[in-house]
DNA sequence: ATTAGCACTCTGCTGTTGAGAGTGCTAATC
DNA sequence: GATTAGCACTCTCAACAGCAGAGTGCTAAT
C-alpha cells in the first residue's frame, strides 16, 4: 500500500517531528535526511501521505504532523526492520541499582518505575504480580487482641498477603488452628480465583450455614481474598511536565486525570497481562479503547514467573514518543523483573 | 500595633483576595465592606499597611494583595475571634462515608485525604502513625520457604507490621520459635525507639557475637524494624490544577515537584505530630522552614491514641487559601481519626 | 481625621504590519 | 511519467501602537 521509498519519507518525517515537536517542513526534510529528491517531490508525497491518513496539517500552509496512524506505520517499520538500540548504559544501570532490593516485589517494582521515568521522561507504570491465579498452599492465622485476627496467605509463588481481619466474634488461638486446617485442606492446590468463587457458592450451602466453624472459616477467608488484586505503581509526573506536550495547562490537567484514575490504568495494564504475548506492546493514542487515555500511547510488557505472565511494566506518554528507545528500555525492564522473580 | 479598625480592613482585604485572586482596590473594599470610609481614607490606610508589610502591590497602580503576613494576621484574628463555621455537611459526610472502613488505618487515610481534597479542592495529606514510640509487646516468626521468614511485629497498640524478610542462613520452625522467644523476653515493654538504638548498641557486644542464635535473632530485628515508619498519602492533585493559582505551569511544576518528595512531606507534617499542641496549625508561606513548601500554605492537625500524637492530617495549598473553611474541615477530620483509633 | 478632585501610571486588549516558513500549482525538464 | 524550478498565496508569530479601564498618590478643602 505504500512503497519501500515513501515509507522511508513517512518514518523520516515522524522521527524529525519526535527529535523536535515542530510540523516538518519538505524543505527540511530534503536537507536533514538526502533522499536526493527536491523539496517539490516531497510536498507531492507529504500530499499523499496526508490523503492517506499518515499525516495532516495543523492548517493550511504549515509542516506535516504524523497522525496516529503515522505513528503506528512507523513503529512497526521499526519493529520489522529489527533497529536494536544501546541501551546498555540503561541496562547497566538498572541492574545495579535494583540487585539489592530483590526482597521486596512492590518496592522493586516502585523502584523500577521511577528508574523508567527518569531514563525515558514519561510515567513510568507497573502492576504487582496479580495474585488471582497464584495457587494456594497454606493460611496462618494468628490471634491479635480481642475480634482481631492476623492472617497470613501462603501461595506457590513469592507472593504472601497479610492482612488484619476483624471478625465479629472472639476466638481463643486453638479455634483459629482448627479453622486454618480447615482451609488449609480445603482450598489446598486451587488458585486464588478458584476459591473466591469457591466460597461464594459455599457461603450459601447447608453444610456451611450449620457449622459455625466452617462458617467463620469461610468468613475470614473472604476477608483476606477480598483486598484488590494488583498495586498499581506510577511515577515520573513532574517528568512530564517538562516535555513541550505538556507546556499547556488543559494537556496537564488531561494526563493528572489519566494518572488519578488508576483503575482505568489498571485496567489498560491488565489487558497487557492477559495477552500472553511475548514481546513489547505498543498502544497509540486513538488506539486505546478507553475514552481517558486516547491522548497518549502506552509502551509496555509483561513479567512472568515460570512462563507465566503475572504483572505488567510500561511507560504512558504522549503520542510524540521516542518510541524506539522506549520501547527497548521497557524490554530491558521487563525482562530483568522476570529474571529476579525466578531467581528468588 | 494595629489598632481594631485597620485590622478589620486588612482581613476585609485578604478576604476578598481568597474570594477572587485579584489584587483589591480601595474602591471596592468600601463597595463591598460598608465601611462608612470613602476611597480616599481607605486608600491612606492601605499604604499604611503595605509599609507595615501586610499587604503589597504587584506593580505601581494596581490594587494591593496580601502578603504572607497579612495571612498570618488574617489567621490570627480568626482564630482569636472564634468564628464557628458550619460544617456539618462536611461533618456528616466523613463519617457517614468512613464509619466503614476502621479496620485498616492506611486505607482509613488513604480515603480521608481524598474527601479533604475534595472538600476543600487543595491537596489533602496525611502521615500514618508513627510506630516509633509504640511499645513492643511480641513478635512472631514463620519459616516461608528457603531462607525467607515472614514476621509479624505485634505492639501495645493498633499496629502490627507484617514484613517477609530475607535471611542468608537456613532455619527450622523450630530455631525461629526460639529466636522469637528470646526477643519477646529482651524487648517486651520496651518502645521500637528504643529497641533500634538497643540493637545498634548490642550488634558489637561480646555475647551477640559469639552467640548464633542470638546473633541472628538481633539480624532479623534489624530488619523488621529497619523499613520506614511513617506512610504517607497524598491526594487531589487534580483538584489543585483547578485553582486558578495553578493557571501557570511554572507553579505546577514547584507543587508537584514538592508532591514527588514526599521526603519533604513527611519532614513538614513530623514537626506536626512533635509538637503536642492540640489545635490545628498553620503555616503560611514563607514561613515554612523547607525551600520547597515556601510557596505553599499548611493546615495541619495530630490525631491521638490515648493522648499521645501519633500521626498527622492536614491539607496544603496555595497561600491564598480559604483558611477559616479548611481549618474548621482539618480541624474535624483529626478529631474523627482520633476517635475511629481510640474506639477500636 | 476625612474626603473630593485630578494628574499620573500601569495593565490588558485590539488591530496592524511585516517577516518567515511552507504550501499548491503550473510549466519546464530529464 | 516522474521530477523539479518558480511563483503566488496562506497562515503564524512577534512586535508595536493606541486606547480604555482600574487604581494610585497627592493636594487642598472640609
Amino acid at each position: 500500500m505504500l512503497n519501500e521509498r515513501d515509507g522511508e519519507i513517512l518514518c523520516a518525517i515522524v522521527q524529525s517531528y519526535i527529535n523536535n515537536p515542530n510540523p516538518v517542513g519538505s524543505r527540511f526534510i530534503t536537507r536533514k535526511y538526502a533522499f536526493s529528491l527536491s523539496p517539490a517531490s516531497i510536498r507531492n508525497i507529504m500530499s499523499d501521505l496526508e490523503d492517506m491518513g499518515f499525516l495532516r496539517q495543523p492548517h493550511t500552509s504549515s509542516g506535516r504532523v504524523p497522525t496516529d496512524k503515522g505513528y503506528r506505520f512507523y513503529v512497526d517499520y521499526l519493529c520489522s526492520h529489527e533497529h536494536r538500540h544501546d541501551n546498555r548504559a540503561f541496562f547497566y544501570e538498572i541492574t545495579r541499582e535494583l540487585e539489592s532490593i530483590k526482597n521486596d516485589i512492590d518496592v522493586l517494582l516502585s523502584e523500577t518505575t521511577k528508574r523508567l521515568s527518569n531514563f525515558s521522561h514519561y510515567l513510568g507504570v507497573a502492576l504487582s504480580p496479580n495474585a488471582g491465579s497464584a495457587t494456594f498452599n497454606r493460611i496462618k492465622l494468628l490471634k491479635y487482641r480481642r475480634n482481631h485476627v492476623v492472617t497470613a496467605l501462603f501461595t506457590d509463588e513469592v507472593l504472601v498477603r497479610n492482612k488484619v481481619v476483624d471478625v465479629d466474634f472472639d476466638l481463643t488461638q486453638r479455634d483459629l488452628n482448627r479453622i486454618a486446617s480447615y482451609l488449609n485442606s480445603e482450598f489446598y492446590g486451587y488458585n486464588l480465583n478458584e476459591i473466591r468463587t469457591k466460597i461464594v457458592r459455599e457461603m450459601s450451602e447447608e453444610k456451611v450455614l450449620c457449622d459455625t466453624l466452617i462458617s467463620r472459616a469461610i468468613r475470614i477467608c473472604r476477608e483476606v481474598l477480598s483486598s484488590p488484586d494488583g498495586n498499581i505503581f506510577i511515577s515520573g509526573f513532574s517528568e512530564v511536565l517538562g516535555l513541550p506536550d505538556f507546556s499547556d495547562v488543559e494537556k496537564i490537567k488531561e494526563i493528572s486525570r489519566a494518572m488519578e484514575d488508576k483503575h482505568l490504568i489498571i485496567k489498560v495494564l491488565d489487558k497487557f497481562s492477559e495477552s500472553a504475548k511475548d514481546e513489547v506492546q505498543v498502544i497509540i493514542g486513538s488506539e486505546n479503547s478507553l475514552a481517558g487515555m486516547k491522548g497518549f500511547s502506552i509502551v509496555a510488557a509483561t513479567y512472568k514467573e515460570g512462563s507465566r505472565p503475572v504483572g505488567s511494566v510500561g511507560v504512558i506518554g504522549p503520542t510524540r514518543m521516542d518510541y524506539s528507545n522506549t520501547i527497548a528500555m521497557v524490554d530491558i525492564v521487563s525482562k530483568f523483573i522476570t529474571k529476579v522473580i525466578e531467581g528468588k
